[in-house]
DNA sequence: GATGAATGAGGCTTCATTCAT
DNA sequence: AATGAATGAAGCCTCATTCAT
């Protein structure tokens, strides 16, 4: 939660590409401090710890799921339309840093550490809150149909959603991620009408 | 591929459970070796390497997927039951060994080798073309609505089951996984007729 | 000094070509099963120990040096042509078998156990005193020259044949080593004459 | 062939002795960390791994050797001067630092890495050169007798010279070197001329 | 004679971290 | 802010050897 300096994030940013490249197992002081070109004994300057590190990379993500979804939030949009939003706007922020991906929903990486294990799963629950709520809204306002659970829709759209995603990383990035959003939104859109 | 002895079995069990306890940075030859209450260099007797024994764990799970699969292929229940049945004969798999869960949906997890990252995906795929190939055959048999591309219901079936049993593994295994997949096979059923 | 049966000749035999192969550091317990194809708990059937197995290198080429002096020294031929009856049987011997260089020049090798470097030093004095012997008798007979020390001729021929035989070994063994006695024995006959 | 720091040059000394005093086997991490009176874990902020300690012993050699070549070349001497100068110089470093022999004519020890053991030959085909040079330039001006092989008799010299070495060794550098190279420089005088 | 399983010591190397400068 | 040197623990793995079968 606390402001990071320019150099903090520069390390947390290493940090998160390096996890991306070589796995959680990759991220090693050594690392991170070849990658920042400066001494090992150096990062100890800008972080206590090797665990304060992860729990920056955490928080910058919980803060980052955050702010979207408050935004969103205060949207006027039909349903159909703010799902589209939103789900967009986490495809945009994949394809500019795709490291984020190997990071953000792995959360096996944390097994060690359960407080952050704790931040990710609240990362989750935000986002099924999130959909849960407008697709309930949704449902009220006669947008989308109303026979099924709204809770496991929004696990049914988080869930695919991911999965989506992390095809598209196991793949290389290959193709458009954007595309593949787009294919599910239709999707949806049809299953829910 | 090779068959396991006894020993070899045991030792990718206790790699599986310390993985599933303490993340992939668990599984240490020393680690191991306290689990399996002898010396390090005894787990050199019966794998050459550490990375075999990952190499046996992914591939345990390569077999026990295939054959499940293959078993239900020749099934001639209706699409829905079908489905059902997959599910179902998974939940009871993670039901009566969580540590499963820790392992195979954490592709992260060997980010390093690529083999073995490979070997993950190609589950995923099985199971995405077992999921599209019934779901097309319900299609033409007009078991369920074909206003829907397959294979993004394939995706997403598997997406949501994924998210589902990582959501039961976060919370610490409290409820039961099978409630929970009972309620994904009624929201399915629902939204696909 | 004690018989070897015909597996401890094959143990040893294998031994030497491994030190041959891939130094002293190539000769370990389970390097030498593998090439005996058995167990590395087999091996100690026949040797007590890899000590022993050292020693009875050593003790191979300390019989064959003894035997092949005894029989020279038997020998009714003028000085040259004994000098050059003794350094041909070497160059057979090393020829027929190249591996054997590899151990009987490399005094290094046992450093550690100084039984063994001891019975090393009395190959090279062994064959020092030959030398010096055939030398003397020449020099007697008027059959070489009498202006310098017998036994620093000995040496001198000893050194200049470990050191030809050495370089044949780190050339790959790629030319005649017989050529390269032949044109050192012309040498040492102009020189002494 | 990169300048050493100073402690990167304490421990290839504390190397060099090491291997003279057990061996190749003895020349171990912890071995050396010992001597150094620090942490294995140390030696690694000054070499990268054993292997380029290895070559640093080398390297020294080599330039050690080099030099003197180098020095020597430019020498105004006559053939037996210059040989009993080059002789009596590498007795001198030998007898300030017997560990050296040990290594310097021990191209076994290398047997694994051949960058090494190719850098051991190196040197002594250096020296076998300026031998040759010498004693042809000695031919040509008439102070040696030309009738033989100039390179045969480079050979036979420093073979000659290294088998003396290695028997001072062998003795455990219990009497002078430095008599017994004169000895053999006398030797060659007589030989020679 | 030979195997399979195990051990304790030790091999090289990397880990996160500290501290004086 | 950053470096260089060091540490203690731990990483994976191989060593020679033993013992029951």
């Amino acid at each position: 939660m606390s402001e990071l300096t320019t150099r903090q994030q520069e390390i947390v940013w290493s940090a998160i590409s390096l996890i991306d490249e070589k796995g959680i197992q990759g991220l090693t002081i050594k690392n991170l401090a070849a990658r920042m070109k400066f001494t090992e004994a150096a990062i100890y300057r800008h972080f206590k710890s090797k665990g304060q590190i992860l729990a920056a990379i955490i928080d910058l993500f919980k803060s980052q799921t955050q702010s979207i979804l408050t935004e969103k939030k205060q949207s006027t949009k039909t349903t159909p339309e703010l799902l589209e939003d939103v789900l967009i706007t986490y495809t945009k922020m994949f394809e500019e840093n795709p490291a984020i991906v190997s990071v953000i929903f792995a959360e096996e990486i944390f097994q060690n550490e359960s407080a952050l294990k704790n931040s990710l799963m609240d990362i989750i629950e935000s986002n099924e809150k999130f959909f849960n709520h407008i697709i309930n809204q949704g449902q009220k306002k006669g947008e989308i149909r109303n026979d099924f659970d709204s809770m496991l829709a929004a696990t049914s759209i988080l869930g695919t959603f991911r999965l989506t995603v992390k095809k598209w990383k196991l793949n290389g990035f290959k193709y458009s991620l954007l595309n593949e959003t787009k294919r599910l939104l239709v999707y949806f859109r049809v299953i829910f009408s």
